[in-house]
DNA sequence: TCATGATATTGAAAGATTATGGAAGAATTC
DNA sequence: GAATTCTTCCATAATCTTTCAATATCATGA
């Protein structure tokens, strides 16, 4: 691991918490105890932490807008791969639909520069493709929602009724037997119509979303055509996604990163 | 392998995966470690990389959507004149609909913030409303216009069709006798659906489009409620515009400000 | 078309800089 | 006073900068 990388997700700890420990942090980023102080050396200079005997106190300003590209958001490892594997889906000239959320927003950025038609509902997702000479987009437009951008709502509803696509790819908030949860009502009936304008539908979401259950219901399991998702994905969930006939991905990461999570 | 085509490939790689070592791009370009070093360095005076050590970060501009603030319109000084008598215009809890374009932008950037029902089909202005708390945002979907972030075509229109809002709020490429023009044929349409839409209409242009011609006719001048424009505007085009029963509204700027561009 | 010198690009190596982990002793907490 | 934590220092390895020679590319005029 790189020391920009590591600063940053020790910052990332660090502000979560408010506090943490030296040992804490030595075990959750893999290095010495000296790499540590002077990492938090660093950080305190800046003003951004507080050294105290036997940790460090945040006291910066929390971000503000939570863009996708500025908070690292958890699983980010996971969806990072997860990305990569379901790009490798598109091919040039393709149609296809991208959902909001910060995987399918990780989709997005690798696809940035190919040949293909775009079609999403994501505010940010379409600000990535806007000024892509190589693409051209189409906008579902709707009510936007505020937190994250995404639009919603009959008018998408509608639209999305108009559009056929080649691949639709959306993200979820959590997977259990029943199928597939999003935890934004409104959002439930724009993620079906966009099922409903793909001709493949492919899922991405990181293991972690598994065995969760969320505020409502989008589709039972079998309905989706691939599932991209990690390879800390349990055995269990792996076959119970081939049995209902899913063409499961699997984006290989290294090590249980689980244990990160404090 | 030519240079500039090792050079984009390298951006390519840097952009997709946000970070790569040095040794990493070594083996995929088979180049060696001097050159990408080289090739980096360029990157980095372009702002589009930064260097860390061990390997490079891609910090490339992601929103190129073409952001008004920074470019530096010409008649800017008169837009911003233009946009604050415009934003007057506005009263809390109005529904309103912004077109794209330079003038309305800056007219949105005066509205963040207040208490607004905003429908939009430009990106830019999406953006700005977006994350704002006290409003809420509806936007028209259809194919966007790389350049300048706009939803147009019939997808657009027909979403215009169906929403009703308090003021619409409109720039114009040119206004002569005849009334307004615009320089993209395809917007034309969909400014028209956006009049339709609208209770009232205002236009904000800025007196340097009087007198002019451009490629397609929008509307006849007597077709809108206000026009909102600077105060070096010809008593010629006031009377002309009162004449037919547009409510004329004068942005005071300071004459001698015509000097000021180079 | 060909030769020729100027300029730019490339790869390699040497030396400087930085990152890291460990250890010894001082300072602190309880 | 004992345990923990902190500071300081050093050795090692990785990475960076600088430099130089070899090669490639280009423009120019014969």
């Amino acid at each position: 691991m790189l020391a920009e990388e590591r600063r940053s997700r020790l910052l990332e700890i660090v502000r979560n918490h408010q506090f943490a420990s030296l040992p804490q942090l030595v075990e959750q980023l893999g290095v010495s105890e000296s790499t540590i102080r002077r990492d938090l050396e660093q950080l305190d200079e800046q003003g951004i932490t507080r050294r105290i005997h036997g940790g460090v106190l945040f006291v910066g300003a929390e971000p503000k807008v939570p863009h996708f590209e500025t908070r690292e958001p958890s699983q980010w490892h996971l969806k990072k791969a997860i990305a990569q594997n379901a790009a490798a889906l598109v091919d040039d000239g393709d149609t296809i639909l991208l959902d909001g959320g910060s995987t399918t927003y990780e989709v997005a950025r690798l696809l940035v520069g190919r040949a293909l038609h775009v079609v999403t509902n994501s505010l940010p997702v379409a600000n990535l493709f806007a000024s892509d000479p190589n693409s051209d987009l189409v906008f579902i437009g709707g009510n936007i929602c505020p937190r994250t951008g995404v639009a919603r709502g009959p008018y998408a509803d509608q639209m999305l009724s108009q559009v056929r696509v080649r691949k639709t790819i959306l993200s979820t908030a959590a997977v259990c037997e029943e199928g597939f949860f999003n935890n934004n009502l409104l959002l439930i009936e724009t993620e079906r119509a966009m099922m409903r304008a793909g001709k493949e539908v492919i899922v991405v979401v990181d293991s972690s979303k598994f065995g969760n259950q969320s505020l409502g219901h989008v589709c039972s399991l079998g309905t989706v055509d691939h599932v991209v998702v990690d390879s800390l994905l349990s055995d269990e969930w792996r076959f119970k996604l081939t049995a209902v006939g899913v063409n499961l991905r699997i984006a290989e990461v290294d090590e249980p990163a689980l244990a990160m999570q404090i």
